[in-house]
DNA sequence: CGTTTTCTTGAACAGATTCAATGCGTGTGG
DNA sequence: CCACACGCATTGAATCTGTTCAAGAAAACG
């Protein structure tokens, strides 16, 4: 059985006493996910929901011709995997471990229970999908007017504010993440990803690294993403 | 009191009673929206959530800088309008009648009797979400991967599965729809959408005219929608 | 220490936008 | 009921942003 403690105070459990954690986590399952593994994959059929106790999670979706982009990227304290609540019986897209992580599963019968046993915890996981609906017509919307430098200057303060890590230089995106990466948030190419970042990083509003990226100049980026900075 | 046999057999409501059909209808109030009338605007207080009975209806989100795009059309017997059901206090977006509609509303005190009553209704509710998550998600890949040609191909497919009606030249879309408006649906411009559907015409794929499309020769559309066309 | 992955950068190219001008329908107001 | 104005559509030409192609350097990994 594992502790109340580990889920106590996360937005889906926020409203619930002691009991009702013990009851959430008695059917629940932990799991270690290594960095680079898979937590599901695409089409595959969604026979469990997830909860991320701790770790980033990619969110990534395939076409049929090979073509990926990644779809958002999970935070600790979320539910992910959520196809139940939506009435799918696969799971639209992979998830993939972008560090170490923890995950907690529940088999799929229990979100009903979990839904009708406690109103808050339902009422959050539907808040949950739809904000990542807001977030993707946001990006819908983005892509179709913005350019491409403001679509990544966008990207890197989502990253920043979701998991954005203080240090000396800046503040620093807090696990490891590619150009291509980037590209694939943003609907462009490593090569265009890498030219800006290496423009801005002579200008020091970024600093750059392998698989790494750190913002200097929060401030700057956000004008380059609502195009309202000087040329 | 309306009379259930307006909604009966409706997706949300199909696996209710008529009992059910009548405590449902008992607080609704029904209106009818002139072509180009808006139902709701975007950043408007939600208080209501809303369904359609009859017409069509744009959903456009509008961004700060003007620009606009539409999210979807809603089709006779879709919800809409369901704020609430995200937790959302306000709409992420308008809602204008592309042709006269007859539309059902509520006060959003209903929502959470008629998912405590009515589980069916509510499960269909949030399917209804899912699916427009993956509408919207299907979207962003397409616009980070396919060409402009192959998106307003799609769009055209979307719009004569959702709306398309016989006729002695092919499939008409069955309400007024401009070539702005398919550019916005797409995220190009409206020259762009000229331009192609001037050649599709040339080709005899499909037929214009104002405030009009029909398409004639689906299969082709969906081979150029695949990108799997002969040049 | 070689191999692989990630990143950088130049040059050429192309698809789509922007700018501009004009034509066509339709609905409104005189 | 007709004229005219406005909204919608078409089409050419110039331009540009970002991709594609190509080559190579730097960092991590076994």
């Amino acid at each position: 059985m594992l502790d109340r403690s580990l889920i106590a105070g996360m937005p889906p459990f926020q409203e619930l006493d002691g009991d009702a954690l013990d009851r959430i986590l008695r059917d629940a399952r932990s799991s270690r996910y290594a960095k680079n593994a898979s937590v599901f994959e695409q089409e595959e059929e969604a026979s469990a929901f997830h909860f991320l106790l701790s770790g980033h999670i990619r969110v990534v979706r395939t076409a049929p011709d090979g073509h990926q982009i990644i779809a958002r990227y999970i935070n600790e304290g979320e539910l992910f995997g959520i196809a139940v609540a939506m009435g799918r019986k696969t799971f639209p897209a992979s998830a993939v471990a972008a560090v170490d992580c923890v995950v907690l599963s529940w088999p799929n019968r229990e979100w009903a229970q979990f839904q009708a046993m406690f109103p808050s915890f339902g009422a959050s996981a539907y808040e949950t999908i739809g904000s990542r609906l807001q977030d993707t017509q946001a990006r819908v919307m983005e892509m179709s007017s913005s350019q491409v430098e403001q679509r990544i200057a966008n990207a890197l303060l989502k990253l920043v504010n979701q998991a954005g890590r203080k240090t000396a230089d800046g503040i620093e995106i807090d696990f490891p993440i590619t150009r291509q990466d980037i590209a694939e948030m943003t609907g462009t190419t490593l090569h265009t990803v890498s030219r800006l970042l290496s423009a801005w990083e002579d200008e020091g509003l970024v600093k750059g690294g392998r698989q790494k990226v750190t913002v200097r100049d929060p401030h700057q980026i956000m004008l380059i993403a609502e195009n309202r900075r000087r040329k």
